[in-house]
DNA sequence: CGTATGCTCAAACGATCGTTTGAACGACAT
DNA sequence: ATGTCGTTCAAACGATCGTTTGAGCATACG
């Protein structure tokens, strides 16, 4: 039971890591406020719905992390010298950064969830607000692979996010080794992610 | 409401279709059986409880969908002029022949939200049943990339596995276009993902 | 004919869900 | 002191969930 910060704070982060583990149906309000040390009606006065609940939780981690892909990809677009792999470290370093703190790692989980569960209001708002990072990404890796069609590009780029996504979200069987230090397993998933993504999207 | 068929069928039927649609939890049995026609307790007297049915619809497919791989696989495996792309096929073809038929279709969406779903009874019993599948694929990518280190390898075939579930289970944006048959659509859509996971695994 | 057997049915069970209610509380301004 | 405002609280609401029950029905076998 969580005591620290407002109950707004405690009713998020016990959110996050409930949803990770048991989806956003399967985790109740009550398994949720118990976990925060609130009371149960706290959700509905604070956040208004379960529903709106789910979407400050999105909100509180995805405005931070698209702010720094954005800013990461701001420093290579357009660029004569920038390379494939350049734009790939712009969008998967900083979801991997933000899997460092326990929570964080959590959140990817209940991102790749999101996806999973097809929920239309829930793909509506992701795409509503965070729609134009994908574009600009899109967009930079269009510059940068000039002999593929359209078509093409859009096939490559789903397939390269389907391996990242499964990738961040730690389905993968993949597990640090203890003798590995937390920063540089890190580094080495951010290198194995280019490398496999470049080389698909690069694929004659 | 299905009329075709036996209870027990069209039980699967119905329970692949909201499955897939709503996710486990989401389905209740109550819609299950009304989209099947049959009586609420049918599923408790034919399966046991819910989660028994759950199993049996994965068996139902997984059964026949790795039957068709392990016999494609057995087809190259060993052979010294078989290629990645010949093994790749032999994973990803059935899999996209299973999703040809509409409810088929479906049930890729149903895999995938069982890896989503990160519940740990469903993942035993989906390594216990057909782990032996995914081992035999490991060897034959073992054999036809030996420059490629034990950890490097599942990192790639991890990678490449989260793009073919992206890609299968209908997440992706692509459609197919009016003018592109169904099948031609699906050759299509084997050969992109076959050159894209062959470049990721030969990755310099 | 009688009686098992396999199956279907409406109805109910207890549990749990998201949400709402109205009282109580503390801090602070009037 | 009195009233207001934001917040927390226990309790209850109606709905829906998976499961169980026991009667009813058909077919097959003695």
């Amino acid at each position: 039971m969580n005591r620290t910060g407002s109950t707004k704070e405690r009713i998020l982060g016990a959110a996050e890591t409930l949803f990770a583990q048991r989806g956003f149906d399967g985790a109740s309000l009550r398994q949720l406020t118990s976990a925060a040390g609130v009371n149960l009606a706290a959700v509905n006065y604070h956040f208004g719905s379960k529903e709106k609940l789910v979407e400050q939780v999105f909100r509180r981690r995805l405005d931070a992390l698209n702010a720094q892909r954005l800013a990461a990809l701001a420093k290579v677009a357009g660029q004569p010298d920038t390379r494939l792999e350049d734009v790939l470290d712009a969008f998967i370093r900083p979801a991997l950064e933000l899997s460092h703190d326990d929570s964080g790692s959590l959140f990817m989980r209940v991102l790749a969830r999101a996806f999973a569960e097809h929920d239309d209001s829930l793909r509506k708002f992701l795409s509503e607000n965070y729609g134009h990072v994908m574009r600009q990404f899109t967009a930079e890796f269009a510059r940068l692979l000039p002999r593929l069609s359209k078509e093409e590009l859009y096939w490559r780029i789903d397939l390269a996010t389907g391996a990242l996504t499964h990738a961040m979200s730690g389905f993968g069987i993949i597990q640090r080794k203890s003798d590995v230090s937390e920063r540089a397993h890190r580094e080495q998933t951010v290198q194995h992610l280019i490398r496999f993504a470049a080389a698909g999207l690069n694929a004659t």
